[in-house]
DNA sequence: CTATCTAGACAACCAAGTTGTCTAATTTCT
DNA sequence: AGAAATTAGACAACTTGGTTGTCTAGATAG
């Protein structure tokens, strides 16, 4: 790992952009993806759906999850998903109904419509992305992609359930 | 579902990538980049600083500011401004003087500690961006920076005082 | 010189998380 | 089988970072 700073800052080729410009680019790159994502999402009649929410569905996923769980796949307190799960009950995108086998538990599953959203938000990410490759080029943002991959996961214990934490 | 590793690690550019990667992709690069920068934070003894901080501090400027000002260039109200201005006096980053001219107004200023934690933060930003630059080699990086501006730029209106909400 | 506007304080509230305590149901262990 | 430990989920109180709404005192425009 070359760290001379004073040397390695002057003769470094490439770059002009400094180390702070970075993970503003990645933010508000993030952004505007999330909030076309919802742009189009409410011009589809989901008005109320929150970035959370896809990313809660998600952890819900096609069978159906205890609440507790859920907690744990989203990697918050089961007291955090237990609210997650009634906003998710409120707005029309999941049930609740009692656990067959554990009279504890209850088991979390998507409604239609939360599998709409969800589809829904596939295909919205998919023309996105293919902007974005007509934009760029498809080499370039596969680059990209690939590229994002490979940093963060040489560097980070980024376990996804740690995400939503960002998310509002 | 997931992402076919052992085909994408090879260069070639065939993306079988679903749209509802790249957000998720952009999302973790910006946070493993933020996590480090606090980890290393923490190590200099700035334990305490949280991704705003930062933030509100490159928003209060060399200069200082006011309550009001600053609640407009973080793009929140007074009141939350003036909730943040707390937390930085609490901390130590910034400090809160009568304004000379306006006796409604206050000043609040960087503190030398305000100051060393901002130049640490470049520092270590410039440390992580020439790491990713000899992971994925400094063309490549610069490629992904600019795609990244180009995109983002046409897309939105990314009013960057707009971002704070996004911090924790 | 009044009328309006503005800076910042205070209060009440919201949203999404946290911890701590509790009951009831299920497991595990002897 | 029965006691002990664990687990699911509810409820409550608190934290953080935001929001409105109301207020006083100082500045500014007519």
């Amino acid at each position: 790992m070359v760290v001379d700073t004073a040397k390695s800052r002057h003769d470094e080729q490439v770059t002009q952009r400094l180390g702070y410009e970075l993970p503003m680019l990645l933010l508000a790159a993030f952004r505007s993806v999330v909030d076309e994502l919802h742009a189009e999402l409410a011009l589809s009649g989901h008005e109320q759906a929150r970035p959370i929410d896809g990313f809660a569905l998600q952890a819900v996923g096609p069978a159906g999850v205890t609440i507790s769980e859920l907690g744990r796949r989203l990697g918050v307190s089961k007291q955090a998903a237990a609210k997650t799960a009634r906003r998710l009950e409120d707005i029309g995108y999941a049930t609740r109904s009692p656990h067959p086998a554990d009279g504890r538990a209850q088991v979390l599953t998507r409604t239609s419509r939360g599998e709409e959203m969800l589809a829904l938000s596939a295909e919205i990410f998919d023309r996105l992305h293919r902007r974005w490759a007509g934009q760029i080029g498809p080499d370039r943002l596969d680059a990209l992609e690939t590229d994002l991959e490979a940093v963060t996961r040489s560097t980070s214990t980024t376990w996804i359930g740690d995400l939503p934490g960002w998310l509002h």
